[in-house]
RNA sequence: GGAGGGGUGGCCGAGCGGUUAAUGGCAGCAGACUGUAAAUCUGCCGACGAAAGUCUACGUAGGUUCAAAUCCUGCCCCCUCCA
């Protein structure tokens, strides 16, 4: 490992990047000697990514910061199918439009962590759309599908897990690979495109693609992976109860976003510094040491250097301002999510119960009367002690209320 | 097309005529302990309602019954085997 040549490899392996690689020596050889170009693909599902694919994003991003250029896939081609791998029923087929927006938003995402442009290292980003729709079925079987055998497509884990455990494997899904093998023989032609990295549960996708291209063009391709990221204690990163974590201010605001990075576990905290940070990995070292409560610095700057990341230095540093306040100093931040509700309500007196459902922290009056019974309800501060407590002008204070749901959870009401 | 097995709350999974808003587990929320951590313990966990209570829910549409998630029929969907 420390033999590492190229300075991509070596950053990646040190920052625990690295799963999975198909010829770590060759690729270490040649990015040695010159950039080159790699490539991630990307599902257009939603109009925005997500912290599951920071992972990703930072490696293009290292890929770029040493010296070489990054390509960012969009699966607009395939999106239009819909991944087949979820168990239940198939998804919802997205409209070309709805594709078309998801793919601008995923865009603005990027251009956040990548610099896009002309140059040699500059980022582009590709829709296999352009490819895929234009294939013609027995061209295609023909010029490609003699180049897979069943059998070695049954001997991927994919398709072997699925076999053993008698769970149905449609023709479609079993099409996926061969599809994606073909995008990165694509990108090799159009781009001279040499690497595909991703998610470890890539891997046989990956490899098909590289088998493609030595087959199809005498190609030498690589594949790498990252490994699949949970939680210490099991659980699948970005995600929370409220839903994914998202990587727009849109879909998730920086608050949110800092919140969750601030609370990240004690045992993931060094990992998490490595991977979604790009300080220095003698300063993580020392910052991954710290015992006991002083582990929260820590988290504090984890949450910092990844919200600025994701939503520039002026972000990252209200919400660690609203944090301090928030919580150090058990202030009302006014930079705090806000909830405005008209001044004549008020007036009249608001249950406690619904103001705390209007506010966002219960789903319905219902839940908000349970929180509020078990004492996890609080109005600036003070535990409320009745579900039908009235809420009026009185409780304003510096022209806000501040609702309290448990620990962390806060919103300012202001009326209008 | 034929035979068989299934579709239950966010997920898994019991229930197989009334005591079932529906056992249990997971996830989630809150409280305690802490450090805005983890683990642990406790409580909550369909909607509306101050409450009494009302309504909606076991694929879907009907039927039998005083009473159905549970029985019957049609339909839809999924799985296994056969053609």
């Amino acid at each position: 490992m420390t033999s590492l040549k190229s300075e991509f490899l070596r950053t990646v392996t040190e920052r625990g990047f690295m799963h999975q690689c198909t010829d770590l020596e060759r690729l270490d050889a040649l990015l040695a000697g010159g950039t080159r170009a790699a490539y991630i693909g990307f599902d257009c599902t939603a109009p925005s990514l997500h912290v599951g694919s920071l992972m990703q994003i930072m490696l293009l991003r290292w890929w770029q910061k040493t010296g070489h250029q990054p390509i960012v896939l969009m699966g607009g081609g395939t999106t239009r199918i819909g991944d087949p791998s979820g168990k239940d029923e198939s998804r919802k087929l997205l409209t070309d439009e709805i594709i078309a927006a998801n793919l601008g938003g995923i865009k603005s995402v990027f251009g956040k962590y990548l610099t896009f442009g002309t140059g040699a290292t500059d980022a582009i980003m590709v829709n296999n759309a352009d490819w895929l729709d234009k294939l013609n079925y027995i061209d295609f079987l023909r010029d490609y599908g003699r180049h897979f055998t069943i059998n070695r497509m049954l001997t991927f884990d994919s398709v072997k897990l699925r076999l053993e455990r008698e769970q149905p494997l449609t023709f479609l899904e079993f099409n996926y690979m061969i599809l994606q093998g073909f995008d990165f023989v694509e990108l090799f032609r159009r781009n001279r495109c040499i690497l595909q990295m991703g998610g470890s549960d890539q891997w046989g996708n990956i490899v098909n693609g590289v088998e493609l291209g030595r087959r199809a063009d005498q190609a030498e391709l690589f594949g790498l992976t990252s490994p699949l990221l949970t939680t210490s204690s099991g659980a699948k990163m970005g995600k929370t109860a409220q839903g994914a974590v998202w990587l727009n201010a849109e879909s998730l605001s920086p608050w949110e976003f800092w919140q969750y990075w601030r609370n990240t576990e004690d045992a993931d905290v060094g990992r998490f510094l490595k991977l979604f940070t790009e300080l220095p990995l003698a300063e993580i070292a020392r910052l991954e040491a710290l015992q006991g409560s002083e582990i929260n610095e820590a988290k504090k700057i984890l949450a910092g250097e990844v919200t600025r990341l994701a939503h520039g230095d002026a972000a990252a540093a209200e919400a660690a301002e609203t944090a301090r306040k928030t919580f150090e100093e058990g202030a009302a931040a006014d930079t705090l999510p806000t909830v405005e509700i008209p001044a004549a309500e008020l007036e009249a007196g608001i249950p406690a119960s619904v103001l705390f459902t209007r506010a966002g922290l219960a789903a319905s009056n219902g839940e908000a009367k349970r929180l509020i019974k078990g004492g996890g309800g609080r109005i600036n501060d003070t535990a409320v002690d009745s579900e039908t407590r009235v809420v009026s002008p009185a409780d304003l204070k510096d022209g806000a209320i501040k609702l309290t749901a448990g620990k962390k959870r806060h919103i300012l009401i202001k009326p209008v």
